[in-house]
DNA sequence: CATGAATGAGTCTTCATTCAT
DNA sequence: CATGAATGAAGACTCATTCAT
């Protein structure tokens, strides 16, 4: 059977975020790429613009799966804010479950994409406005400390899991996902005190 | 000497702090720091033996001097351990605030850092270390809330910070750095909840 | 190939041959080889690792053939080691006929490869082994000369052979290949023979 | 005491000699040179023209006094022409006894110095052509073997000559100099002799 | 579509030389 | 004269991108 059509550009983003994943965005050659993807040089070529347009279409892959489930998560009336941050956060930290090196080249390489030239995706953008929404219901209901700036806590949160993100991606042993997940959310309902 | 009597390695330095912030490593170009620094292009090599030297000794200028400070809190016996590492994160903010770029550099390439052959400075690690130390110490008079993974915690505050610290960075007006300190230490404490 | 269909490094190690001859290795420009080659000079980078690179395939190119013919010679049990050795000298003339660039590169340049770290190709050594034997051979014959010795001879004649070869290759019409040969046969004979 | 004048300008001279000789020309530095001479960099330029001055310089030091000795060697009515050429020889060997270094520069760097755009000093051609004119002289009184072209000769004996220096100077120890003498003597006699 | 040899613009780095002190 | 920090021109090498096959 002749290979499914298609499969090239997939295996070309995944071999992507593998070599991203362990040299870098700027260390990383297109040609170990395409051995990774087991492709020719040309053929990366025939699927994307640029080698920069490889690393955008990974963090479209990323995100634009993100804010599709966001907006469900956002849209169910029977869940209190308290809840959808819960089920927000959730979904965020599956995203990588299957795919561990996707959070490195997140943790990595995004910053330097929000300063150059290049846009995020759209969906990007929209998955944390909808994180914003969540909180700000939150607030209007009392359940959050009316003290703690919003926007500092979300970037504090974001930080704080982007880099517990980065070392269960690179220790996924020593620290069980469910033990990660479960912290995260003590430390942001309750902070660290021992009330 | 030939020219100006001021330090030109300390120039450099400011300038590469500069250029880096602005650029990223990767994207710039020795020639710009020389620009900046208001120096030869061959200069630069006079005080530093490449451009990856110098990122080295902004590390070392960042860290080296948060050390020195670090070991003063945790030797200091008056204090608890809470007041210890609200200093520890008060130090750790003050040194970015002569010095906004150094955060934006601190946050983009330490990554790069530490994923290269390149080992960061030694007082970056011991840096951490007295870190832990004073939450073990507060985990050990029952400060702290015996469910949160200490390492979890570690993890989760350094990101956040760093994260704040780069909006912060790019943000000076939008948010003054005491409201900013302020909210980190009641997120740190008590989390978001409305207790 | 996107163009020419002839062999591009050879075509890059002939033009090489040809600049290092005309300005030494070290004031050889790569791009000059690449003019001269007529070729691109990301292509050179294509065949050869290096400037340097190139002169070692340079010295490799030279000697591994002539380590073959030294090898038959050698061998062929009817000729006498006189006759061996006018054959071995013959074949070393020989080697730069056609290509009387390669007479200066070796003349100016291999120094500077024993001088470096970096060896001649192995093909060298063995042929100069086999210019030793053929000497022992006639020694134990008692053909030579007792009082000459043979360490002494080797360089001697080397040397002798090395400059004239570069007055030949820069002077060919002045010097008549033939002329040549006889009278480095001459002196050799009457100088190492036993009379 | 106040240090000799003109020390510096020989000191500096002496320690290109044995720079030189190390690492090739090309690959020795100036600072190396300053170093080796325990003077400053800028000292040398006070003395020198430039790098390359100081390898002309290195030459003329060499030639000069070969000439002025080989003048005397060709006035002298009383000896024949063999002697003479053994004399000249002698003396040529004798120039770098004291200063084997001498003997790698000459037969590394004299070669580069032919190509390039400088001229060696008028000294070593006139030797040269005293050199020639001994053998002339033989020649004329039927001392050597008519066959042998004059000018081949010079070229091999220059060429083996050049070659046993420099394995002597990288082997005193190896082959006593007067071994090489001997030999020598006795290759060019019966060489060019005319039996 | 697939290939990978060919390209050359773009950078880091070196080091001989200068000149203010 | 002596110094050595400062200079910048020059060159080796890289690698994303192209395009003839």
């Amino acid at each position: 059977m002749r290979k499914k059509e298609g499969n090239k550009e997939r295996d070309i983003l995944e071999a992507a975020i593998k070599v991203f994943a362990k040299y870098g965005y700027h260390e990383s050659k297109v040609s170990q790429i395409s051995k990774e993807a087991e492709v020719s040089v040309g053929s990366i070529y025939v699927y994307y613009k640029s080698k920069e347009d490889i690393l955008n279409k990974i963090f479209s892959f990323l995100w634009d799966k993100l804010y599709e489930k966001a907006e469900k998560i956002i849209a169910d009336e029977t869940k209190s804010p308290i809840e959808k941050l819960n089920l927000f956060i959730d979904t965020f930290f599956e995203r990588f479950v299957s795919m561990p090196e996707l959070a490195i080249v997140y943790v990595n390489e995004q910053r330097h994409m929000e300063m150059g030239k290049n846009l995020l995706p759209l969906s990007y953008y929209k998955y944390l406005e909808i994180g914003e929404q969540i909180i700000s219901e939150g607030m209007k209901k009392k359940l959050y400390n009316p003290e703690v700036n919003v926007k500092v806590f979300r970037f504090f949160i974001i930080g704080g899991i982007r880099n517990l993100l980065e070392f269960w991606a690179k220790n996924q042993i020593a620290l069980p996902f469910t033990e990660l997940r479960k912290n995260v959310g003590l430390i942001i309902e309750r902070g660290i005190g021992n009330h």
